[in-house]
Formats: structure tokens, C-alpha cells, sequence
DNA sequence: GGGTAGAATAGACTTTGTCTAAACGGGGAC
DNA sequence: GTCCCCGTTTAGACAAAGTCTATTCTACCC
């Protein structure tokens, strides 16, 4: 993963995505290292960096990245759309007390049975999440 | 889930909801039969049925039924929340094409292992989606 | 250099949900 | 029966997240 940081522009362009300024910056921020951001997050890690990328680019940007393949998206909140930047399948636990998304590795958790999928229907992603809340004793 | 009918005051009264006209309203429509709706579609179908509850009302309701366990939230869609009558553990199928969203009953799924929570978390609830789309060939 | 196509931008707009302050209403005390 | 209290409902203002649009910018090709 390290070694993407010379190579973030090649990256792009590898799945289809011109490497603009706006884009490497956002690129910098989501991929150099695993992350789940929100929108929000993610523009003002901008705003503060001093960059001066409007809403509408950093929408478009992470809906291409997504669309492309470079990032996930996770509805684990109803309020925001958070981004995650594995892209392989694995699974979250979800901290409704604090906010906090954690990974959980693949061979963590098994799903050993599945169900029939309506007809004419492709799985496009299978996603658990694991709600927890602090322990209030 | 016929025979709930007559009483349906006595149903949120077992679970600590005083029993007002307007839960009434809303209890008929959600919790007479299963049903994934979402807060908007609630109001629409008040509001079709020319009953005046108001929007506050309607979200403070599904938020009481939720947490006096009437109702479950689910986060699928991040631009908007489902209310499923089921409360009962079981899972979901999301078409994303279609936006509609599906029941997997619990034998028809199985998690066989599971990660380690976090140290003073306790799990809240265990959430599997399956998202799929039409099959476009 | 001029033309073109895609990308970025500001800001208005929409949608979903929350908040607040005031009005309502039902049950108990008397 | 009347009054009072307190939880419930209400309308509408508000907030947050995201989308849309029309314009400007920029890179590239000739």
C-alpha cells in the first residue's frame, strides 16, 4: 500500500479514471491507507488541508471512485454515506454509540448459508454489520 | 397476526406505548401485517387516507415503536430509513435497481463464526444485506 | 492560437429528518 | 362536573446531507 504513493495517478488511470489535481488530492486522503470516511469527512480533511475543492467535485469524485471500483460504499448509518477504501470483501462492526467503523476480516466471520436470490438478480455485495453499544452496567 | 386486530392498543400497551389515536393510525398500517416501509411512505399513506397526523408525530412514533421494540430500523438505503415490523432476528435482500427490499428468513441464512467485539460493547443487532441488481446480460 | 470536450465550481435547490414553542386533551383530585 | 397537570400533538422553522445546473476552467488536439 505504501507503494502506491508515487504511483496514485497510474492508479487511477488503471481504472479508468483521468488523474486530475482534485482527484489525486482526494485519491491522497482515501487511498493511500485503509480509511472509512464520510462525504463530510472527507471535505473538511480538505477544507482543513486548505484546498480549496468544492462539494459538488468531492461528490462526483468519490461516486466515480466508487463506480470504478476504487472505493466502497457503506450504508451503516442512515445520515451519511461513509466510504471505505478496502475494496475486498469483508465486514464491519458498527459502534452506534460513538460512530466508530471497525473492519472485520474475512476470516473472522463466515457466512456458511445463503438464501435463493429472486430471479433474474446478480448478488452485487453480501453485507454484514455488527451493531454494538457500550456496555452500560 | 389477524387476531392482533382487535387488539392493537393492547399490543403497544405490553410494550409501554400509551395507546393515542395517532399510534393507533400508525400501528394499523405498520404492525397489522409485515411490511418494510419507510418514514416518507408512512406519511404518504396517512395522508392518501386523509388522516392529519403530522410529520413530527410520525417520526416521533416509528422512533417510540422502535425503541419499545414495535419495529425495527434498517439502515439500507442512506437516504432514508426503513421501519420492518418484523423484529424478530432475520435478514434482508436489497435490489438496488428496484429499491426493494426483501426478507430472508433466519433458516435460510446462517453466520457461523463470528469476530471478537471490541472490549465493553455488547452487540445490539447483526445485520446481513445482500444487494442485488437485475441482471443485465 | 482556436475549438472542443470533459472537469470543476458556486450556489440554489431538494429531501429527509429534527427542534421548538404553543395548543390540545384526558385523567385524577376535589 | 370543573380544574389542573402533564404528556402528546401540531405547524412550521430549521438543519444536514446530498443533487443539480449553468457557467467557467483547462487540457489537449489540430
Amino acid at each position: 500500500m505504501k507503494a502506491q504513493q508515487e504511483s496514485l495517478d497510474q492508479h487511477l488511470a488503471e481504472h479508468g479514471v483521468k488523474p486530475t489535481p482534485q482527484r489525486l488530492e482526494i485519491a491522497e486522503l482515501m487511498l493511500r491507507a485503509p480509511c472509512h470516511l464520510s462525504a463530510e469527512q472527507v471535505m473538511s480533511l480538505l477544507r482543513d488541508a486548505g484546498s480549496g475543492v468544492s462539494k459538488a467535485t468531492v461528490y462526483n469524485t468519490l461516486h466515480l471512485f466508487s463506480s470504478q471500483g476504487l472505493l466502497r460504499e457503506i450504508a451503516v448509518d442512515p445520515s451519511r454515506l461513509f466510504y471505505d477504501s478496502t475494496t475486498t470483501a469483508h465486514h464491519h462492526i458498527y459502534n452506534e454509540d460513538t460512530g466508530e467503523l471497525l473492519d472485520v476480516l474475512p476470516e473472522e466471520l463466515e457466512v456458511s448459508r445463503l438464501p435463493q436470490l429472486p430471479k433474474g438478480t446478480d448478488t452485487h455485495s453480501l453485507e454484514v454489520v455488527i451493531r454494538v453499544r457500550n456496555r452500560r452496567s
